[in-house]
RNA sequence: GGGGGUGUAGCUCAGUUGGUUAGAGCGAUCGCCUGUCACGCGAUAGGUCGCGGGUUCGAGUCCCGUCACUCCCGCCA
């Protein structure tokens, strides 16, 4: 017991009946009936009723007290009568009678009301942050965020994993996203990079012989926001292990997640052991890496339809003659949707930057004919065709895109989003997982047109290592996979390359000769010739698994003190200018604004 | 870097075809009210309609520019 409280604002109950009790907290809402004033207290843990009447010299003063201001009450526990209990309350069974109250913090007229379930301006959300995160729902994120990690830590030392730190200063890598970069006093023009992941010390921990890392990781990334990504900076779980298999990691991991997500939520986990989809696979069928599998809509390809004599549909069979694909959306029993259905669907697609989607319903009178603006267009023959090849029925409706692969890719993934939300096909109270396996380990740079890596130089290739073909990169796969919930990609990771011959290849395919590779990833290679065991590992992403569970879409809602969109945090005002002394000893000068 | 949305009182929002003095709810201040739990009732204060320019007899409303926030594309191995 100290001077402030004796109990906190949710743990009386009629048991304490009587009891002279003594509570702080802030004031959350206050009914003055002129005589009579109801005071609720809140704290960190919940709510209690407080009453003063006329009588009590305090009332005067107490009735005058700005809400959200912290005050301390001295009272005696009061069992409230039958028809004044408040059920909805943990503490609804008693109020507190004030004796006596003293004024521990003032409060200002409020910019925006804490007690409330309004949404209002992210602007002031963010401004005044100590105050949003008052509110309850965001309040009770960040407690969900807290005992996520606390379980993962227990869980991963149960699992004997041993949790390192590893440095936050480092050096810039040539590979990936933008580096943070800090410049060095004591080493003039040269900069510390911050760490975009623990990549290469994870790598050197198996290499230093502790078999099992994690690590609750900060990652910094000098990239644009989304609403499911922070500017700047993110958490990690950051694990590797030694002498595994890519199924030993999944065993971890599924293992991890599933009583990760079974113990924070009640949604139900469709697959406890993740289906695994090749890449290329998912890019056919979901048309994106990171599919929802809620989503029973899947994606077929109909280039070779239109190859077809007996199709008539020019503008595609142009488009197909010179390289384009055409990629179908199957929807069942749709053929009683009003045309505003289909429309709707169109437009949607234009208004994505897609030429739009060509729709028809497969119907039957005598025959199998194609109902909508371009069915005259089919021959019943290749109905029946398009039939087999989408499984379709009479009754069914398809929609079909026509463009370049990456292009007719990405408007059916996301068409396939749309039109399952616009059918009410996806079940809300569920967890979809699955891997998505076999990254190639290239892809040819569109604009460039140069081989790179189409993910992390330091993965593994799959085959006989002896016997990799150099000569057509584009086809090597790569032990390199993501797994993904809900259409979210939570984590990839990869089983790693820790042969240094195999890695200097690979370097050169991409345009690294030998000395560069020594240059930029000196303590990597170097480690890895002084006998490294083979390793991999994942990281999967501790603030989007957070949305998840607290079905949040923006991840602001479980991040405790987010920056905007421009990478600015509003309240504490950074990023921020520096005076010419630091600029000075820092040995930098500043490009005079134009 | 590009595209969309939003911007009116401290907060959330309404504001018709361009037309008199720009409204509501919450909050604030003052008054009344002894059983509320979104307490109730009455009154008062509170506005550079994001900013700048233009069209017009007249602009919150129309046009051009610009800024801020947000969502998306690019980007994020």
């Amino acid at each position: 017991m100290n001077k402030y409280r004796t109990h906190n604002c949710a743990e009386l109950t009629k048991k304490n009946k009587d009891q002279s009790i003594i509570l702080s907290g802030w004031i959350n809402k206050k009914r003055d009936h002129g005589n009579l004033l109801f005071i609720d207290l809140r704290d960190n843990y919940g709510l209690t009723q407080c009453v003063i009447d006329k009588s009590n010299k305090f009332f005067k003063d107490l009735e005058k007290i700005q809400l959200e201001s912290v005050i301390k009450i001295k009272g005696t526990v009061v069992e409230r009568s039958k028809e004044t209990i408040n059920s909805d309350l943990k503490t609804g069974e008693i109020e507190i009678n004030i004796v006596s109250f003293e004024l521990l913090g003032t409060c200002k007229e409020l910019p925006m009301p804490i007690f409330s379930d309004q949404d209002y301006a992210e602007e002031i959300r963010l401004k005044y942050r100590f105050l949003d995160l008052r509110r309850k729902k965001i309040h009770e994120n960040i407690i969900l965020r807290s005992n996520v990690i606390s379980f993962i830590r227990n869980k991963m030392q149960e699992l004997d994993f041993l949790e390192f730190q590893t440095p936050i200063l480092t050096s810039s890598s040539p590979e990936g996203a933008r580096d943070f970069l800090v410049p060095s006093r004591l080493n003039p023009g040269k900069f510390y990079a911050l760490p975009q992941a623990p990549q290469q010390f994870k790598q050197l921990v198996m290499v230093s012989g502790f078999d099992k890392y994690f690590q609750i990781a900060p990652c910094f990334r000098d990239e644009d926001a989304r609403a499911d990504r922070s500017p700047g900076e993110f958490y990690q779980l950051d694990l590797e292990m030694s002498f595994v298999e890519q199924e030993d990691i999944f065993n971890v991991v599924e293992k991890l997640m599933v009583s990760l997500f079974k113990k924070f939520s009640s949604k139900k986990i469709i697959n406890e052991n993740f289906p695994r989809i090749s890449y290329e696979d998912s890019m056919l069928k979901y048309g994106t890496d990171k599919p929802d599998l809620r989503n029973p809509l899947s994606i077929s390809d109909l280039t070779n339809i239109f190859t077809r004599e007996d199709v008539k549909f020019d503008i595609f069979k142009k488009l197909v003659s010179k390289g384009s694909k055409v990629r179908s959306i199957l929807t069942k029993k749709t053929k009683d949707k009003p045309r505003s259905f289909f429309d709707n669907i169109d437009k949607w697609a234009k208004e994505e930057g897609a030429s739009g989607l060509a729709y028809f319903t497969f119907e039957k009178d005598k025959q199998i004919t194609a109902k909508g603006p371009v069915g005259k267009f089919f021959s019943e023959e290749s109905l029946k065709e398009i039939m087999k090849i989408t499984s379709a029925e009479v009754g069914d409706s398809i929609f079909f895109a026509c463009g370049k692969i990456n292009e007719v890719e990405k408007i059916s993934s996301l068409a396939r989003d749309k039109i399952a939300k616009d059918l009410n096909l996806i079940n809300e109270n569920e967890f979809s997982f699955c891997w998505i396996i076999d990254y190639p380990m290239f892809e040819k740079d569109q604009i460039t047109n140069k081989i790179k890596f189409s993910h992390n130089p330091f993965s593994m290739p799959q085959g006989d290592i002896k016997n990799i073909d150099f000569k057509n990169p584009l086809n090597i796969k790569a032990y390199q996979y993501d797994i993904v919930c809900n259409g979210v990609e939570l984590s990839s990771g990869a089983i790693r390359n820790h042969i240094p011959e195999l890695m200097y290849k690979l370097f050169s395919v991409a345009g690294y000769d030998k000395k560069e590779v020594d240059e930029k990833f000196k303590g990597m290679i170097n480690a890895l010739s002084y006998g490294a065991p083979p390793h991999g590992g994942i990281a999967p992403g501790i603030d989007r698994i957070v949305m998840l569970l607290a079905n949040e879409k923006n991840i602001r809602e479980v991040t405790m003190f987010p920056m905007n969109q421009n990478a600015q945090d509003l309240m504490m005002n950074a990023p921020s200018e520096i005076s010419e002394n630091q600029l000075k000893e820092l040995n930098l000068s500043l490009k005079k604004k134009k």
